[in-house]
DNA sequence: TGCAAAACGTCAATGAATGCAAAATTGCAT
DNA sequence: ATGCAATTTTGCATTCATTGACGTTTTGCA
């Protein structure tokens, strides 16, 4: 299947490479809001019908990377070493996934604008909360599967304090104006603070 | 202020609470999707146009009570105890402000209507997720505020850690179907799991 | 080459959301 | 009670995302 796209799949990855392209490149020359699917669908050469045949909706095409991602997460869970800690695992998956690039250049390219956008667009900011909730329960599984000594329910928690953790922790940041360096502090910080419970947070003076 | 509404007041808080029940009823009766803002509209006597000067959009009227339950929130932040641990606190928010029906009765009287509707629902969903975000920023500023131990990073994670987890079990539970009851137990676990680390989950054998 | 499936495009319709200016209501002072 | 000013409500037109139905074109394969 790797070996033999096709004219046809080939033919397709390029029109959907195009409408991505097409897409970031309209929203950062214009505004998210200011781009029309119409638009969209031009600078790939295909008419506005065709372009909700390649993406469920205008949002879902800044998120065009999140599949991929999600899969390596996945497969990092699933490569668990039998014994190796939750938060070590866990660990991994952070950094492997979320801080990675893509395989693909084009997900390299576009990183930090588009992060930007997403955090302009409220509409962009509610998509990509639900589709991380999604992952989240997706993750949920992979864990609850790869460490037989948790039930659905601890994975759960664990997933999603991790993740809560960070992501409130990124958009404080982000709020406040910080560097990326810091913020990348920020998140190594909410991490500990997830793996060694709020109980471990500084006690009033 | 709340001695004089003002015939003014009074009626803008009828039409309100007018255009919240249709709203609701229809969306129980027909379904959000199948129920158009006119319908809404039409239930309370108004015009459409009118609908959106009480809302800003179809979806928002479903969340009709989250200001006054993140108020709620913040407001007993605020009466933290001197000393209290940031745990112990978190979790009296928790009690009070998600699980306690909102004064309103008629938040009681859609509570678990409403909590199905969303589930059904992929743009309340998401609707949801987001607003549960930015109170999630509000209650770390409000957190950072009361515990001056607690830099701004910390208040975040803390915040993220706690509702992230909890947000992920109560999902993981409606979604294998689980009773309220033992919702309402794994809410209990994963506030403890989340308040005494990831590192307090049971080991591999 | 020729057929069946897959992709694309055209057309039309629905419905959310918004801006605008006119019409209706209400609060208040005279 | 009357009238003015502020606030709301409304009707209307418009833009645009999204979807369904259906005909046309391409591509893969026998």
């Amino acid at each position: 299947m790797t070996s033999d796209p096709g004219l046809r799949q080939r033919k397709k990855m390029r029109t959907r490479q195009a409408l991505i392209e097409g897409a970031l490149r309209l929203f950062a020359e214009k505004g998210y809001d200011q781009t029309t699917v119409a638009e969209i669908a031009a600078t790939a050469d295909v008419a506005t019908r065709t372009f909700f045949s390649y993406f469920d909706s205008k949002d879902d095409i800044v998120f065009f990377d999140d599949r991929s991602r999600l899969e390596r997460a996945v497969e990092i869970i699933g490569e668990r070493q039998p014994g190796e800690p939750v938060a070590d695992l866990l660990r991994r998956v952070i950094d492997q996934s979320v801080f990675a690039d893509t395989d693909s250049e084009l997900a390299r390219k576009v990183g930090p604008a588009r992060t930007r956008l997403i955090a302009s667009v409220p509409a962009l900011q509610a998509r990509e909360l639900h589709l991380l909730f999604d992952i989240q329960l997706q993750l949920t599984e992979a864990l609850h599967l790869a460490c037989p000594e948790l039930d659905l329910v601890e994975a759960a928690a664990a997933v999603g304090s991790l993740v809560g953790a960070i992501k409130v922790v990124v958009a404080a940041c982000q709020k406040r104006g910080n560097r990326p360096e810091q913020t990348y502090k920020a998140v190594q910080r909410a991490t500990d603070i997830a793996i060694d419970g709020l109980n471990s947070l500084p006690r009033p003076a």
